[in-house]
DNA sequence: GCGACAG
DNA sequence: ATCTTGTCGC
């Protein structure tokens, strides 16, 4: 897929800063998601070696939810890590990745925040822009902000609020499980964020594309898709 | 100044 | 993120 050459990745803190106020209001918060035949997650893992790491991009077959794609870019990572500044790090390889697709993702799952950030302009929205597709931040745990805790059942949410603003949700994806933190990437509002990310759980936490992006980072992901087998040796110590 | 702090 | 086995709970 196409990707966009918005700025250079090679910069320095202060000029990171910089990027992330101006692209922040480039961020468009209205949908443009209907009903996506493509979903695709993003992810990335730390390899072994200093700095070096691997992006990886899944697509899914909505509503299937059947593994269509697999990209992967293996690198070195120059930028650290600096809560706030993480795409920085982050998004080359991913990027990357994604350019090897050739199937053309509808929207995109990230693991990181979206508008959920210090300056609203998190991983997934970086990410959006660069892809010019929409987008929706699938992080974890929380970067800034507050919330009250959602409902025990799946699908209830709260309101994460940052400087008197809504920034995203906590979403219960599953039954009495820690929540995660949804927000705005790209070309999507709240609403439609969450209704797709719920339409991608299946069962575990975090929503499919997500969540398989981060067994392909690792490299424990077959091209069978969901219905794979591990790998030899993770079987090995998963049974002994 | 102190504490918080995506992956 | 990553280092790592078993274990408590639904």
């Amino acid at each position: 897929m196409k990707v966009e050459r918005l700025h250079s990745w090679r910069v320095s803190t202060v000029q990171a800063l910089e990027i992330q106020q101006k692209l922040a209001s480039q961020v468009s918060k209205r949908s443009e998601v209907t009903t996506p035949h493509f979903i695709a997650g993003v992810d990335i893992s730390a390899g072994k070696g200093e700095g070096m790491a691997t992006g990886a991009v899944v697509v899914l077959q909505y509503p299937e939810l059947r593994v269509v794609e697999t990209k992967v870019a293996r690198g070195k990572l120059d930028f650290p890590y600096i809560p706030g500044l993480l795409s920085f790090r982050e998004s080359p390889l991913t990027l990357a990745a994604c350019q090897k697709l050739t199937t053309t993702p509808d929207l995109i799952l990230v693991d990181g925040q979206g508008i959920a950030h210090p300056r609203r302009l998190g991983l997934a929205s970086h990410l959006g822009l660069f892809l010019n597709t929409p987008a929706v931040g699938c992080a974890k745990s929380l970067l800034c902000g507050s919330h009250e805790a959602p409902g025990a059942e799946p699908g209830s949410y709260t309101e994460v609020v940052d400087r008197s603003e809504i920034i995203g949700a906590a979403l219960r994806t599953k039954l009495r499980v820690k929540p995660i933190y949804v927000s705005i990437g790209h070309k999507v509002d709240l609403q439609t964020a969450i209704y797709w990310v719920m339409k991608c759980c299946r069962g575990y936490r975090l929503p499919e594309p997500t969540r398989l992006a981060h067994l392909a980072a690792g490299g424990n992901l077959g091209q069978e898709g969901d219905t794979m087998l591990p790998k030899a040796g993770y079987q090995e110590r998963l049974l002994g």
